[in-house]
DNA sequence: TTAATATATGAGCATATGTTCATATATATG
DNA sequence: CATATATATGAACATATGCTCATATATTAA
């Protein structure tokens, strides 16, 4: 929750920092591509990295960082791991700044 | 709007890009506290800096970046520069993430 | 068990970002 | 007009970020 100090409200140092963290993971254009692309559809690594145009290692090293904010999980199928959206929450903001961009 | 290509949407680049830069600006901790402080207040620069316990450099040079992308405005009363948000989704989008980092 | 395939990870490097310091600019007011 | 005050801006520097390249790991399937 927000502090209330004299006459307006602090947020918490823990809160400021994980809103930080949150629009830093959405702030990056291929990491905007990956989530609205998984969105739409389950993929494996190998299918956003043709799709996207971007070297698996990358693709990969992208998907870590999403996996640690819990913004994407994954489950085994076959030999390929098929990634897919963990945060409802979060596609909608990612949504609403689409929409907010292409309204100007 | 995306555009539909076989079996998926893709954003255009253009954007992407706009998307990227509105989250990028709200990914900044000091800049997440100003805006937060401006959803609340009117400011002028000086107090903005005393609350945050920021420079007027630093302070100065942030708004400038927040004024690029008109998610604040600004007007002149005596000596001092009074800003307020001008993008009243961009402040929803924000107290979404705050929200969001709160319940978790 | 071994080879092949899919994915993850670490190191290194180039670019982006946010701050400070110094200084410029603009407006108010004596 | 002259000076003080508030704000803006440019340069420099330290840190963060995202990519590539090389390699490790894990699972499948022969």
């Amino acid at each position: 929750m927000a502090v209330k100090t004299e006459d307006h409200l602090f947020l918490e140092a823990e809160t400021v920092d994980e809103v930080s963290r949150l629009f830093k993971a959405l702030a990056d254009p291929t990491r905007i591509k990956m989530l609205y692309l998984l969105s739409q559809e389950e993929c494996h690594v190998g299918h956003i990295a043709e799709v996207l145009g971007m070297s698996q290692s990358a693709v990969s090293h992208q998907l870590a960082l999403l996996r640690t904010l819990r913004l994407v999980k994954y489950r085994r199928e076959g030999k390929t791991l098929v990634y897919s959206c963990d945060d409802d929450h979060v596609i909608s903001l990612l949504k609403q700044a689409i929409d907010h961009a292409q309204h100007r």
